[in-house]
DNA sequence: TTTATCGCCGTTTTT
DNA sequence: CGGCGATAAA
């Protein structure tokens, strides 16, 4: 056990003194990030148990994520020994609130066998329930999608609304006069009031007596129904002599009624958190539990965190920058305690496979110029949205970068694991209709749709549950149906009373699931249904594992730990403070509880319940395997990387639309998100964005995102950045040692893996594997090559959006003409997209589907010098027919070529002048811009843009784009000799597909030219196909693809 | 009842 | 583009 006092000797004065603060006085602990908040968290509970002597067992944490309860709970090992640590109870809200709710479900009118409804069987209710006032929406002329209708009503839960409560409100509403209701909702939208009001309230109450039927409650009524069993039941909350709330700032209505009413007796609370983090309030978080709990609990003392020991001065700094942005902001600061380092890195790529080909080489380069100090593990890709991580993950992929994708619930949200986890809460709650549905015709019994309607309808009849009706008719006890489903589901009924059998003899819950899987032949199944059998298989037997980890962590024990002294202190109390129940029935439902204990386990608790509580409440990256995730790159959402720090974050499509995401309803939000994802940096932080993306299956512009480019309009912020890649000199990797807490790896180690690194690799954003070349990327390269284009000065990062250059969209929007050139291919997208033209079509694609004038139709009259110059056609897959393969060895040959000419060149080599850009020649090597100088942070132009015409300057071709491959001079600066670059090996490119064929001479040159690229489909073998990918998650289960449903066949062409 | 195809739709974040 | 529902056909 650690020694606690020295550990406080520890901390720093602010730090102490959150620590040592009375109980007794409620404390709000302000902390900004990597300010110690988790530590000094940990350290209180310590410090409350062993100074102020108050018992494990009544205090409570709650943290947001089980991660966080996880990491605590760790921690607490250290501090308190394991047996302490144990009694106290700790957890998210939710999963309190289910074990209250389990053991007092009675109280609140609950079964204790109650199944938590995950979102997905919430939304089929929904959607049965919307369709019964289809025809009512249509009528009244209202649009409410399930989706809609789920958010709404959970919007209202989160504020603690029951459906009568909705309805009041509705009725009261419509009952003002349209111009009152208009100012008390201050113009704002809100669902609640008039047509849509009254059906969503309707929809409301039946989704609650959905619920309520099957026995089951959602994320929400975990919530709701454990404030209500507090409020009601103060002895529930007896035991309590401190509270403590971590991430206060993403607390909801009913989460702080519940710390309230948990508090009540002791009055004692300490909450963390920082308003800059607060990232929820589309989960309904209210920033306002602050200043609520100031009123609350009239006492309370602030206190500030304000000493980061996490991230670089420069990281800080511009963190600090863009959340300072938000003037409604309270007022914080944040001091550095490491020196400034590397300033962030703000890149800018055309398209998003090409920004994910950098990040990769990137994480590829670092690791190699740190010496190996940095590891995969050190890397994280924090993404807006989980969508994003398929195209960071096949770069990594074809790198050959570990990684892991950190994501939710992916794992229990797979069709396999489902549908057995669905059997298993029909074995535990017969009442649950959502899981009967799902499985009574898997596998297929050939019960379709009639049949299973006319077994619900005749349930409701009965007053009994869909399964007893089935039960009934296969025992004869009730008539049969029209098709005989008698026979039919006799297996069925079979299968579930053999797992109730086991269930109720406390079978583990990974026999059961073995037990079921050969009773339903699920395997089979598997293989007759699905294209990816093997690996659903896979996930099958991971479930298998993950019962069995559920298991070994004894979560009956632990439960029984957490509670276990409460009774002793019930029994104490025998003279009833609180007369709102009787002693008598209070003391009946202990009673039960100590009958069941005697058996070790709490009602309500049994092995299956506690793994399907599991199942549904705990996200599967939090739990086991952490140990081979530390040799993997992580790909995560910014929501996700709350509370979580990496040396290296890498945040992609830092663009408009995506940060802030187009459909956020809090750009504020938005913005503070970005905060959150870049203060997860220890050492070197990078943003990207492109200036293109994809969009229902076309390219369209994409901009810096605001939060970004406003830095650039003041002179103070906008040297926060640089694009020059960390060249990593001595002194830097030093700094990145310290911020990380690593031994500094010898200078020859690193020149050794400098050395072996350049031997083996090429970074591909401008060298000869530039992923504009690399068939594996989709051929875009000599495509790019071939079209003219309008030249345009570079504007880098700073594109923005036409509406926000004033006085400049006219420009813009015209055509351009002059020379073509060809600069970089950013400058190229910047360019097109000038002109007004994005668009993939292929070069022979029908003119119909050429081009898309945006802006002005004048651009397609624009004298071109070629059929090319109509489209651009990278990445963008043809149909197979077309398509000519290209022929490698004169890809080969060109980039050994490439090579060779760019060892010497230590000047930047955008030099295709606009009379060399000789369209005709099959690849021009001096075209690919190759190693530029790495220069050190130099400022950007933010001159407007006046002369569309001009060519980029060479000063700005030299910055642009550094390369990441250190040029001599910089070498020199490393104290590293680099060897000569032998040729490289053709790792990179695998001969393209032999189904491809080539526009013919649609683009008017050589067969050397690519094809528009095939991206998917041609990608070579090594690369991993993007869908159908075996995937690991976090746990280390095997996750194909990311479909949910019914498989999609395999395209028979692709051999 | 199951399977195939078309066309429409949207396109956060998570307990 | 890709996922999904609705419709049509086997």
């Amino acid at each position: 056990m650690a020694d606690l006092d020295q550990l406080m000797g520890e901390l720093n004065p602010a730090q102490l003194k959150a620590v040592q603060h009375p109980p007794h006085i409620p404390l709000q602990i302000l902390a900004g990030p990597g300010s110690g908040k988790t530590k000094v968290l940990t350290m209180r509970i310590a410090y409350l148990t062993t100074y102020c002597h108050l018992p494990p067992w009544s205090i409570c944490a709650v943290t947001f994520t089980n991660k966080a309860a996880n990491e605590m709970r760790d921690r607490l090992f250290k501090l308190l020994g394991k047996d302490r640590t144990a009694q106290i109870k700790m957890g998210t809200f939710h999963a309190l609130c289910a074990m209250f709710l389990r053991r007092f479900a009675k109280f609140v009118g609950l079964d204790g066998n109650f199944t938590v409804c995950d979102a997905d069987e919430s939304k089929k209710i929904i959607t049965k329930l919307l369709k019964q006032y289809k025809d009512e929406l249509v009528e009244k002329n209202v649009t409410l999608t399930e989706n809609g209708a789920l958010g709404f009503i959970s919007k209202v839960k989160a504020k603690g609304w029951t459906a009568d409560d909705a309805r009041r409100h509705v009725e009261e509403t419509n009952a003002l006069p349209a111009q009152k209701r208009k100012s008390r909702n201050m113009g704002k939208f809100d669902p609640w009031e008039g047509e849509l009001g009254r059906i969503l309230a309707t929809i409301y109450k039946d989704y609650e007596k959905s619920l309520r039927e099957a026995n089951s409650l959602d994320f929400d009524d975990l919530l709701m129904f454990g404030v209500k069993l507090f409020k009601s039941h103060a002895k529930a909350s007896k035991w309590c002599r401190h509270v403590l709330v971590d991430e206060f700032q993403d607390t909801n209505t009913m989460q702080y009624e519940l710390m309230v009413y948990i508090a009540r007796a002791c009055q004692c609370v300490t909450i963390v958190g920082d308003p800059d983090q607060s990232i929820y309030g589309w989960r309904s978080a209210e920033i306002e539990n602050l200043a609520k709990m100031q009123n609350d609990f009239p006492t309370t003392q602030q206190l500030y965190l304000e000493q980061n020991y996490r991230s670089t001065g420069s990281i800080l700094a511009l963190s600090m920058a863009i959340v300072s942005q938000d003037k409604g902001r309270i007022q914080k600061t944040l001091h550095a305690s490491h020196p400034q380092g590397h300033p962030p890195v703000l890149r800018v790529f055309p398209i998003e496979h090409v920004e994910a080909a950098f990040i990769a080489a990137e994480i590829k380069r670092l690791v190699a110029y740190s010496g190996g100090m940095l590891n995969w593990g050190d890397f994280v890709v924090l993404l807006r949205f989980n969508s994003h991580s398929r195209g960071i993950e096949s770069a990594l992929q074809k790198e050959g970068i570990p990684n892991r994708v950190l994501a939710g619930h992916k794992f229990f949200e797979r069709m396999e694991v489902k549908d057995l986890l669905a059997y298993l809460q029909l074995v535990d709650n017969p009442h649950f209709v959502p899981a009967f549905l799902r499985v009574v015709n898997v596998p297929s019994r050939t019960v379709g749709e009639k049949t299973v309607s006319e077994i619900t309808t005749r349930a409701q009849q009965l007053k009994i549950s869909p399964l007893q009706v089935v039960e009934r008719i296969v025992d004869g006890k009730i008539p049969d149906i029209k098709p005989p489903v008698k026979k039919k589901l006799a297996s069925f009924v079979h299968t579930i009373r053999i797992l109730r059998k086991y269930a109720n003899d406390g079978v583990a819950p990974s026999k059961l699931i073995n037990a079921l899987v050969d009773s339903i032949h699920y395997k089979e199944h598997l293989a007759k249904t699905q294209p990816d059998a093997d690996s659903r298989w896979d996930n099958v037997q991971e479930l298998i594992n993950f019962a069995s980890e559920v298991e070994q962590s004894g979560p009956e024990e632990v439960v029984r730990r957490m509670f276990e002294a409460d009774e002793a202190l019930h029994e104490k109390d025998a003279e009833g403070t609180d007369g709102e129940e009787s002693q008598e029935e209070w003391e009946d439902d202990l009673n039960d509880f100590d009958g069941d204990q005697s058996r070790g386990i709490a009602p309500g608790d049994t092995p299956l319940r506690l793994f399907l509580q599991a199942s549904m409440l705990s996200t599967d990256t939090e739990t086991g395997e952490e140990e081979k995730s530390k040799e993997k790159v992580t790909i995560a959402t910014c929501h996700a990387a709350k509370g979580l720090e990496w040396p290296v974050v890498i945040i992609p499509a830092v663009q408009s639309g995506v940060f802030p995401s187009s459909r956020a309803e809090d750009v504020e939000e938005e913005r503070r998100l970005l905060y959150v994802a870049c203060t997860r940096a220890k050492g070197l932080l990078y943003l990207t964005h492109t200036t293109s993306r994809m969009m229902a299956g076309e390219f369209v512009p994409a901009y810096i995102s605001e939060f970004i480019s406003a830095l650039h309009h003041d002179k103070k912020t906008k040297e926060l950045f640089t694009e020059t890649l960390p060249p990593l000199p001595p002194q830097d990797r030093k700094i990145i040692a310290t911020v990380i807490g690593r031994p500094l790896p010898a200078d020859e180690e690193v020149a050794r893996r400098v050395s072996e690194y350049e031997k083996t690799s090429r970074h591909p954003a401008w060298g000869e594997h530039a992923p504009f070349l690399n068939p594996a990327m989709g051929d875009c390269g000599p495509e790019w090559q071939r079209q003219q284009f309008p030249s345009a000065p570079y504007k880098g990062f700073l594109q923005q959006k036409p509406a926000e250059i004033s006085g400049h969209q006219q420009s813009l929007a015209q055509p351009i003409s002059g020379p073509a050139s060809f600069s970089s291919s950013s400058t190229l997208l910047t360019a097109t997209q000038r002109a007004g033209v994005v668009r993939t079509a292929a070069p022979q694609a029908s003119s119909s589907r050429q081009v898309m004038h945006r802006a002005s139709s004048s651009a397609s009259q624009q004298p071109k010098a070629g059929p090319s110059a109509v489209g651009i056609a990278f990445g963008k897959p043809t149909s197979l027919g077309t398509a000519v393969a290209r022929q490698p060895t004169q890809v080969a040959n060109a980039r050994t070529a490439t090579h060779s000419q760019s060892r010497h060149q230590t000047v930047p080599s955008m030099r295709q002048s606009s009379a060399g850009s000789s369209k005709e020649e099959p690849i021009d090597i001096d075209a690919l811009p190759s190693v530029p100088v790495p220069t050190r942070v130099k400022p950007l132009t933010t001159k407007p843009v006046t002369a569309v015409s001009d060519r980029p300057s060479a000063s700005h071709r030299d910055t642009s784009f550094a390369a990441p491959r250190l040029a001599p001079t910089q070498a020199a600066s490393t104290n590293l000799r680099l060897p000569p670059s032998p040729a490289p090996p053709l790792t990179y490119c695998t001969p393209p597909s032999p189904k491809r064929s080539l526009p013919s001479s649609a683009s008017g040159s050589s067969t050397t030219g690519s094809s528009s690229a095939i991206a998917a489909s041609a990608a070579p073998a090594a690369a991993i196909p993007p869908t159908g990918v075996k995937r690991r998650l976090g746990m280390g289960r095997t996750v194909t693809g990311y479909t949910n449903k019914k498989f999609k066949p395999v395209a028979p062409g692709a051999s």
